[in-house]
DNA sequence: ATTAGGTATGTAAGCGCTTGCAGCAGGAGT
DNA sequence: ACTCCTGCTGCAAGCGCTTACATACCTAAT
């Protein structure tokens, strides 16, 4: 640790240049045969690792990408990571993670302390507060390379990879219409994340396109987690009981959950009482008491095609924009009182691996 | 990006030497207050960014600490990068996640590359089929600092940050002895991994202390992973139904998972066939349909009582090495047929954060 | 007036590595 | 004999920043 050795000593031990140890060491064709293996063994006697931090400086170049995500606790960026750590380490990078915490703040110092590390590109799904664009701007105004995963930012010229969160929110909202519901309240995230927007529209577009009604009370603002979903369906239990509505659309997951915790709470039930649906199937929703109908999201395949799209980016500045969608599925459980064929084995809501 | 601003280009636009420059930005006291301000304007007008690479590269230190988990799927280690993230944020200092995939050979890789990049601590958890500790040892030789996390080795001047394994391995397995299981049989984890070794004599220690027979073809090996379970429960089923156990105490949740799943394919139940207990309180313990009785572990804690010793060992190289415990508890519920005083309503199975 | 001491700045060197070019062999070509 | 090319090696400079030391100026003390 504190002695460190360097291409220098290797190089008087053998009497030789550093340029030549060097040369050897990165598998340059002009050096001698057999100066190249004493250079490869007094390396590897002497234990020698050589220092990224020096070469990054002249190379201008750090083979390391910064990745933001905005929380880790459940399965979605979990697996998300996954599929980056995959690529990256496949390419010889290696990976920063940073993780804003849904907060618009620490994800700008993220974003300053990946740049001051010379990262040489940056993977970010925005922070649930984020208000404005102009960290992103910058970044993109540098030509720094980019990708957003999962909540995209559009028509600010960076590439992203996601879903079509509005598609997949109207299949899952149709698939509530087919079955006969007609009052369907949507809990709807932040408008500043493409998630939120997006799964939105796609709600407002099912329901239109079946002239159903819309009522503004059944439009609910929820965070992307349990307590925001907790909350925002509190509001619709407060209303009086005929101008509830008998179905739910949740903007995700955990804001699912944090709803039905509110609807056993009242001493109310799921899907009897109110049929209710998520977004992204989260490693819990089949395991709940009332399985999640959801959309599943394939998080793994985020990570690795942003990654990817990313290190191109890097590697080849006429690597183009774009958006990349990935498909997801529906996957229809027990919690929207729809019928379904799925899943009846009491485990195999649990197991996938089994040979 | 291909024209970062740096101190020389600062210095040229006030036509003033670099290291004037330097120590405004640095805070350092001895620089003419207009000229700070001057400097600092500057800076802010170029979009100055310092290059945490050359500053590593004279002042020998990177604010880095390398992270290797073995994986990185479902709640436990996600919870310990949140508590480890959390406080390396707080001391200034970035976190570099590599992910051994249980793999001692990808583990190896993520050494090699993280002492590559200078980080300044290793915080690793070993993986599954890590078979000799040499890594570490030169790692220790060299005065890297380093500790270990959840998966510790021991004796060979580390600190460490886990669970007591052992005792708790005990205090589940008497859970069961005390509720009149008698025939217990165990399915053990690698013996090289500290959770797997220490389980397992946790795990023998109650059954000698209550004389209970522990046969040998009770012991079986299992993964880590579900499927590990699901195979070493396979095992016990091949047995005559006279030999078979009657409780299983599996070395952590994900193994129990894939027990309790053999146990269902094989047309039995739990706790009515076999009562089970597990390891860790996954996220996904409490929403099996027989909720699993486990150990819980609080994660969040090992990862900043982890990272805080590694902060200390690094700035101060007097800091002692020291074995940390953090406290765990038992967690019953209804997978080993005990009567448990937890969670009656049907969905504080899942939530907690309910204010 | 002379000197010591403080304040503000600059100069030089170097962290460990790379690129670019120069140098020196020796063998081939005319 | 001469040049020319090829193969191997070394030298110099510099990536962006820091530490250590030197220099200039100014004020207070003798």
């Amino acid at each position: 640790m504190s002695s460190r050795v360097t291409l220098k000593q290797i190089a008087r031990e053998l009497d030789v240049s550093v340029m030549t140890v060097s040369r050897a060491l990165n598998n340059r064709s002009n050096v001698d045969h057999s100066t190249r293996q004493k250079v490869l063994e007094t390396a590897q006697r002497l234990g020698y690792r050589p220092n990224h931090i020096a070469r990054s400086l002249v190379m201008n170049k750090t083979n390391t990408i910064g990745v933001i995500v905005p929380e880790i606790t459940h399965s979605f960026f979990p697996e998300v990571i996954r599929g980056i750590e995959q690529t990256v380490h496949q390419n010889d990078y290696q990976l920063i993670l940073m993780h804003s915490m849904e907060n618009q703040e620490r994800e700008a110092q993220a974003i300053t302390t990946l740049e001051s590390k010379r990262v040489d590109g940056l993977l970010i799904s925005t922070a649930e507060t984020v208000e404005n664009y102009e960290n992103y701007q910058k970044l993109i105004d540098e030509s720094y390379p980019l990708v957003f995963f999962d909540r995209c930012v559009f028509d600010i010229g960076a590439s992203c990879v996601g879903v079509n969160d509005r598609t997949s929110a109207r299949e899952v909202t149709e698939h509530l219409i087919e079955h006969g519901y007609k009052k369907i309240a949507h809990l709807h995230g932040p408008e500043k994340v493409s998630i939120g927007k997006n799964r939105l529209d796609g709600f407002l577009e099912a329901m239109q396109q079946h002239d159903l009604e819309v009522r503004d009370d059944w439009l609910v603002p929820s965070a992307l987690q349990e307590k925001g979903g907790y909350q925002a369906m509190n509001q619709l239990l407060d209303l009086p009981e005929s101008s509830r509505p008998r179905a739910i659309v949740a903007v995700n997951d955990p804001s699912a959950f944090g709803a039905m915790h509110a609807i056993y709470e009242a001493g109310l039930d799921v899907p009897d009482d109110f049929a209710i649906v998520g977004f992204s199937d989260d490693i819990r929703a089949k395991l709940m008491s009332s399985p999640l109908t959801t959309i599943r999201q394939p998080a793994y395949e985020v990570g690795k095609k942003a990654s990817e799209k990313l290190i191109s980016l890097i590697e080849d500045p006429e690597e183009e924009i774009e958006q990349l969608i990935v498909p997801t599925e529906l996957v229809v459980r027990e919690s929207c009182g729809c019928p379904a064929e799925e899943e009846t084995h009491k485990m195999s809501r649990f197991m996938e691996f089994a040979e």
